[in-house]
DNA sequence: TATGAATGAGCCTTCATTCAT
DNA sequence: CATGAATGAAGGCTCATTCAT
């Protein structure tokens, strides 16, 4: 792998509904397996066979393991999007009351929860950015719109009174969209060490206008 | 890989002056290729070679693959140790001044400048960590101590009156920690976007006792 | 196959006496199963399997298939050479009676005759050579040498008033290295409807000082 | 390949006259791939392609690969016989006057350069043909035509007085078909060694009557 | 202590072929 | 007639590991 002999010839193979729908068993499986093996324990006959399918069936639609793996950065995106589709600047145009930072917060930690897979996912993924370009590429569209998206709701946030007047909100989401991922990381070697409901009420505290008390946990 | 067949019979050879040095060059060298091609891509072979020994020498000296990045994590630990020495909580003991977290931000930033592969190989093992038990555990240690540095830090600072006094040592300790690692994924991701001096810097501003101005960067 | 994806690593491999009876063995392995199944049917599993080794080792000494096939080539260059040594120039220079042509001819027909698969190897080689630039510059080599011996023996013929006073050496020469390999070609379609001995004694018969009277064959 | 699994069910199919031009086309295509490729590279997919057909139109009409491969031998005796159509024994009927044999040889070199994929292909049949009985069996046709037309030739020659009385035509015809499929062959491995031209009039020469001084050529 | 040689298990990919539409 | 989708059976190659020396 890794080099990409012949640039995925497939990749067309979509146009009736069934062939998306094999599309979506294959990357689902996928997306499954690296979650629970890791990229470097990633097999395509493990995906194929999850999927219910031939090996091959797999290389008529995605043509190449890369293929497959950039392919995957698209479908994670998606999934990844909508859980976080209410704080989108797109959503802010309704009367919908603004969504506080806490709240995003909240939700994202919820997300994870919900989606177990999902935080390893992004995980092996951004490491794997950093070496192949084409995941890289494919990569960078998903952060930059989630840090947009935080960068709004500090906005948003400050105006409405509920954060500190004098963030600067890009430099913030960069921030908070950081600690995020670290969580995970940390989340991941030792859970029990990390309260991830408690640390991000700290940080909470920190943006807010009024300084409340310091919350009393039983670990941090 | 990964069901080592034979349990390590091997790991007890380094008596000899030579021996530890023969295994330094090889954890080193590993290091080195973890930075590179990641866990993904490396190879024993590759290893053995940049050490310049056969390749069964290596496995004379540490048996298994797996075994060999569970060293790989002792190694890391002692090379991220030294260079947070000066912060550690051993070295507090003296008459030094306290490092401001600043500080603490700016020499970690500094230390991934200088050593651009420690980054790498940390989330590298992260990643590891959070599915092949023995490198967890090696792991934690690393992640407990570093924690546990940066929240003395964080006391010393409410102490000195340079830290907000309501902050929760603990809690604020795991956040910036997981900052830093989140800064590192998203900074492989997207060198360009992504300013650590200007992030690290609002950061700081939340942690400080008096609210200064939000510094105009170009980016952040 | 075809485009080596990397240049075969290995080759270095036949320090040791037993390491060159491997490659030895591995490459007449190879020899008899083109032979037999031409190079469109030629699996490295089963050069490995006639040799008695596992795949890996054939692995370990050629790297790649392509390097393989090339050093068949040189294989079959010191297999033909050494059938074709008295008649070289090296050997002219004893006291030894030279050779006539149609001694040549026939001794060729012999060579073939005793190693069976010679003829369909070389043919084999022929073709591939024409589309793989290592095949074809190790097996100019062969036909460079061939065609000098025989340009040799007809100088020599003709010196000895054997043959045609009047012969062009080189283009002879040409003439009938490339009749032999045709009849070769020939023989493979239809062995019934072609009579090396009868066809080659009628081309003796043209280059011969005497005409004599042409040889009543049962077919021709 | 090589050993049908199911006896080519299809070939029945070429009723209509559309039917019978998507034929040719496919055995176009595939004539000019073996020759670009040889029959080590050809593949049902790029034949398919080349022709603008979907692979299973291909599978339609053959059958098999195998059944598609015996199908070319006939396309190429077309090909080939049209070539030689002035020389065969039926063109001989009319008052056209003898062809000289030198003409044939300047024709059937002019042929292969005319038609540079003939050559190749021609080879690459008749290896198959060693092997492949079905292959061989319509291979048989070609060369027994062929051969047929060149002693033919001969004959003509010998009566006419411009050739040697004292020939075997048809021993002379094999010797002249060899030659030339010989010379095909190190042309393809040597172009630059091997000058055609030269080589054919030197062959002409031993054949003729008044036996002409040697030509005086660059190379042979 | 160190290594060259050898291997078993497995990986990604290819390709001729089939079948429902 | 023609095709898109799917597959079984390899095929070349890799890699961690072993073992005699």
């Amino acid at each position: 792998m890794a080099k990409t002999r012949r640039a995925a010839a497939a990749g067309k193979a979509s146009t009736s509904e069934l062939g998306a729908a094999r599309r979506r068993d294959l990357l689902e499986a996928a997306y499954t397996l690296i979650a629970e093996k890791g990229l470097e324990g990633l097999r395509t006959r493990d995906i194929a066979a999850r999927a219910g399918v031939n090996i091959s069936t797999l290389h008529y639609y995605f043509g190449t393991k890369d293929a497959l793996l950039v392919a995957i950065v698209e479908h994670v995106t998606d999934k990844f999007g909508k859980e976080r589709q209410p704080a989108g600047p797109g959503a802010a145009g309704a009367a919908a009351p603004p969504e506080s930072l806490r709240a995003h917060l909240e939700r994202a930690w919820r997300s994870f929860q919900d989606h177990p897979h999902l935080a390893t996912v992004l995980q092996e993924l951004s490491l794997r950015a950093q070496r192949d370009p084409a995941t890289r590429t494919a990569f960078r569209a998903v952060h930059k719109e989630w840090n947009r998206g935080v960068e709004h709701l500090v906005r948003q946030g400050a105006r409405a009174g509920q954060l500190r007047s004098d963030l600067d909100p890009r430099a913030a989401a960069a921030a908070i969209t950081s600690f995020i991922m670290g969580a995970m990381l940390q989340l991941g070697i030792d859970a029990g060490a990390f309260d991830f409901h408690h640390v991000s009420g700290e940080i909470d505290r920190w943006l807010a206008t009024a300084p409340g008390k310091p919350a009393r946990g039983r670990k941090a």
